[in-house]
DNA sequence: GGCTTCGTACTCGGATAAGTTATGTCCGAGTTTGATCGG
DNA sequence: CCGATCAAACTCGGACATAACTTATCCGAGTACGAAGCC
C-alpha cells in the first residue's frame, strides 16, 4: 500500500501558500520552482485540491492559486482525501460469498464480514488523526518560535 | 491509496485454517475453491505469509499450509504487513530541502519534516488499531454463540 | 509374505508475462495587461 | 492629453502518452504415496 507523492507535494504547497494568504495568487510554475517537481503534473494536483474547495484558482496572466479558507479549518485529511481520493484503501469483495460461502443461507450473512469490521476501525483511526492537524498546526509546529524566518523563505514566490 | 486485494484474500485464509488448525495441512487448490480464487496468484499471497511466519507450508503430496502458531498470537498487523509490504504508505521525499531549500543553511532541517511527523502520527494510529485485533478475536466475533457452524462450514476443506 | 526400490502424481517455490493505476506531457479556453489608435 | 479598443502573452482546465506496480500465470524442485520386484 503506497501514498501517491502528490501528497507531500499538496501539504507542502498548502503549508507554502498558507504562509503567503494574503499575497497575490502563486502561479504553478513558481511552486514548482519552489520544490524541484514537475509543473504540469504539480499542476494536475493543485487542481485536485480545487475540486475539493482547499484552493482557489484565478485564470489569467496575473492568476495562480492561493487557500480558499484559513489555514486553520484545512485538515490534512481534507488533503490527503482530496488528492488520493475518499474511498477505503480496503475494499471489501465479499468473497465470503463466493464458492463455497454461496451454498450456505441468506441469514448467514446478515452481519457485516468482521474482516471488513477490524479493517474499517483501523482505517477510521487513521481519519481520525488526520482530521484531527490542520495546516495551522503544521505552520505553528514548524516555527515555534520564529515565523518570521518561515514567511521570509516562502516571500521569494511572491517576487 | 488502494490496498491490493490479496490483504481480505490472506486474511479470510487465516481465519478458514483458524478454524480448522489440528487438522492436516490445506492446499492452495482447496482454499482457491472456497473462495472462487485463482490458485496460483493466492498460493503467491500464501507464501508471503511463509516468510513472515504465519503459515507454515508442507511439500509433498499431501502438502499445503496451516497457520504457524495459535490464531490469538496472529495480529491484523501482521497479516497486512506481510501481504502488502512493511513501508509505511506516506514516504517522504523531503522536497523541503530541494529548489529554494538549498539555499538554507543545515540547521533549518535539524527537525523532521512537520509533515512527515503528522502522516507519521496518523499511520501509527492504523497500526496500533490493527495490532491490538487478532484472528482469534475474529473467529469470536464471528461467531459469538455457535462455532460449530463455522468449524463444519470449513471443514469441507478437510474432504 | 515382508521388505526394498523405483516410478508417478501432487505439492510448494521462484522466475516470467498481461492489465491497471499512477506519473508525466500536450494543446485549448479564458483573462489581464499593455500598447495602439482615435477623439 | 485622455479614453477606448484590440492584440498578445500568460494563466488554468481537461484530454492524451509513458512508466511502474499489481495481478495473473507458467515451469522447475522436492516429497509422499503406491506398486512392483526381490529376498
Amino acid at each position: 500500500m503506497r501514498m501517491g507523492e502528490g501528497v507531500e507535494w499538496g501539504l507542502h504547497c498548502c503549508l507554502a501558500l498558507a504562509w503567503l494568504q494574503d499575497e497575490a495568487p502563486i502561479p504553478t510554475g513558481r511552486l514548482a520552482e519552489l520544490f524541484e517537481l514537475p509543473p504540469v503534473y504539480l499542476k494536475k494536483r493543485l487542481q485536485d485540491l480545487v475540486r475539493a474547495g482547499i484552493l482557489t484558482s484565478v485564470p489569467g496572466v496575473k492568476g495562480g492559486f492561493r487557500l480558499a479558507k484559513a489555514p486553520e479549518q484545512i485538515t490534512l485529511l481534507e488533503v490527503v482525501a482530496a488528492i488520493e481520493g475518499r474511498d477505503e484503501a480496503f475494499r471489501c469483495t465479499e468473497i465470503r460469498r463466493q464458492g463455497a460461502g454461496a451454498e450456505e443461507p441468506p441469514t448467514a450473512f446478515a452481519k457485516p464480514c468482521g474482516v471488513v469490521i477490524a479493517m474499517r476501525r483501523a482505517e477510521l483511526a487513521w481519519r481520525r488523526e488526520l482530521a484531527a492537524q490542520t495546516v495551522a498546526d503544521l505552520m505553528r509546529e514548524a516555527a515555534p518560535s520564529a515565523p518570521g524566518r518561515f514567511r521570509r523563505h516562502y516571500a521569494r514566490l511572491t517576487t
